[in-house]
DNA sequence: TTCTGTCAAGCGATC
DNA sequence: GATCGCTTGACAGAA
């Protein structure tokens, strides 16, 4: 079972995409954008392998403009070398790729201008998988579409559209259920008079689930049976409902418990998990370290690296907590740690402990500093003990200092993600 | 320098 | 019938 997480990295800014508006979009800068997006995904790739994450969906943005007829760009040519070798990575560490149009990409429209650019757009996203010459079990995730009202007909002209794709489109494409429209049945539905493979969408099954009494279980065997050899382990997506959001909304990180019940139910079934959540990467390593081998002692001791300013930000009393569970060396008490990193972070930060986790990074600084980078460090505490400034200015003021005074440690911790 | 609004895509919900 | 939300980094203009 791989665990994954979808096209962004949290924590680390060095991993970040580019982009630019149709305004700007000449040749020489998709080019730009696009020689450094490419880098970025080997690199982000270099880093999932680092964490064990083999599954990944790559960001539709990684070209910008790629599907747009009136784009002259030809990455196909310019980067063809890159995309192969991005590729070779991937397969050498069995990393499985995906894609995931967004929900602008409709191919069940009665608009045949908007059939024809989610058929360019499919195209996109199954050539840059084909240049990266990924095998038949790296997909593309689409979901059905619009209803216009009358969601029989449109499921019909879904299929219909679907029919007159190219063979090389087909043999990525993969349906998902919807949250607000397109339930499981609908899609499984359509699945069995076209042989396309479903995604089955967990947590928007939760919001938007057929009538009838099918339990989850079912579904998943159900849906489990659309996927033949040629396109790998079923895949599903995961996600938790964010506290006081509208229904629908991802959770800022995936709460470890609900996970792993979620975990045990499905442990019969051979699947791949895609997570769908704001704090990305930063899941997919939690319930990687919690559900396979690549869990170690010394693993949660790196994580606690990361976290522990984060942690301490919001309270001293958990801090110390974690600091004495991680004190026994032949334990692994992964559960444990998580479940008191969430309940940290869920704790609303105080000024006293903002005010300490400050002065514990500034430790860092102190001795290398200036007289007058210390002056100005101080001036701001001063400031911030009188609420003039908040928390955040002093942060970014830090993070200023760590560019001038790398420090590895610091670097990799998540204190200063957001800024 | 820091913030807020707009862009780019299509649909559906809401007023 | 017009507007907004969904998503994200870039970009412009305001504060």
């Amino acid at each position: 079972m791989k665990i994954g997480y979808a096209c962004l990295v949290a924590g680390n800014q060095e991993l970040s995409l580019k982009s630019c508006t149709m305004k700007y979009a000449t040749p020489q800068k998709l080019r730009e954008i696009t020689e450094h997006n490419l880098n970025t995904l080997e690199q982000i790739l270099e880093y999932n392998i680092r964490n064990s994450i083999y599954l990944f969906r790559i960001s539709s943005d990684i070209i910008p403009f790629a599907s747009k007829k009136e784009v002259e760009f030809s990455w196909q040519e310019l980067f063809k070398e890159k995309l192969e070798w991005i590729g070779k990575i991937a397969k050498e560490n069995q990393v499985r790729l995906s894609m995931h149009p967004g929900q602008y990409t409709v191919l069940n429209s009665p608009d045949p201008d908007v059939v024809e650019r989610a058929v360019l757009d499919l195209a996109y996203h199954t050539e840059f998988l084909d240049l990266c010459q990924m095998g038949s079990e790296c997909k593309i995730i689409l979901h059905i579409g619009g209803a216009y009202g009358d969601k029989k007909t449109a499921k019909e002209r879904f299929v219909e559209n679907y029919h007159r794709l190219p063979e090389n489109i087909k043999n990525r494409l993969v349906i998902e259920n919807d949250d607000k429209i397109y339930h499981i049945e609908d899609v499984m539905d359509i699945a069995l008079r076209t042989g396309i493979p479903v995604v089955f969408d967990v947590f928007h099954h939760e919001i938007n689930p057929p009538d009838g009494n099918r339990t989850l279980l079912e579904w998943l065997r159900l849906v489990s049976e659309t996927w033949k050899e040629k396109d790998g382990i079923p895949k599903i997506h995961y996600s938790q409902q964010l506290a006081n959001g509208k229904p629908g909304a991802h959770s800022e990180t995936i709460k470890l418990s609900f996970f792993l019940d979620f975990h045990h139910m499905i442990q019969q079934n051979h699947v791949d998990i895609m997570l769908e959540v704001k704090d990305k990467n930063l899941s997919a390593v939690k319930c990687i370290l919690a559900t396979t081998e690549q869990g170690t002692m010394k693993k949660l001791e790196e994580e606690w690296g990361r976290y522990k300013y984060n942690v301490l930000e919001h309270s001293h009393q958990i801090y110390l907590e974690i600091r004495s569970l991680l004190k026994d060396k032949s334990a692994y008490p992964v559960t444990m740690f998580y479940s008191l990193l969430e309940q940290a972070m869920s704790t609303p930060v105080i000024d006293g402990q903002q005010r300490n986790a400050l002065q514990h990074v500034w430790g860092y600084f102190k001795d290398q500093v200036t007289e007058q980078e210390k002056k100005k460090f101080v001036q701001m505490l001063e400031e911030f003990d009188r609420k003039m400034i908040d928390a955040g200015k002093v942060k970014r003021y830090l993070f200023r200092l760590l560019e001038k005074y790398p420090d590895l440690y610091l670097k990799n911790s998540y204190y200063f993600t957001g800024l």
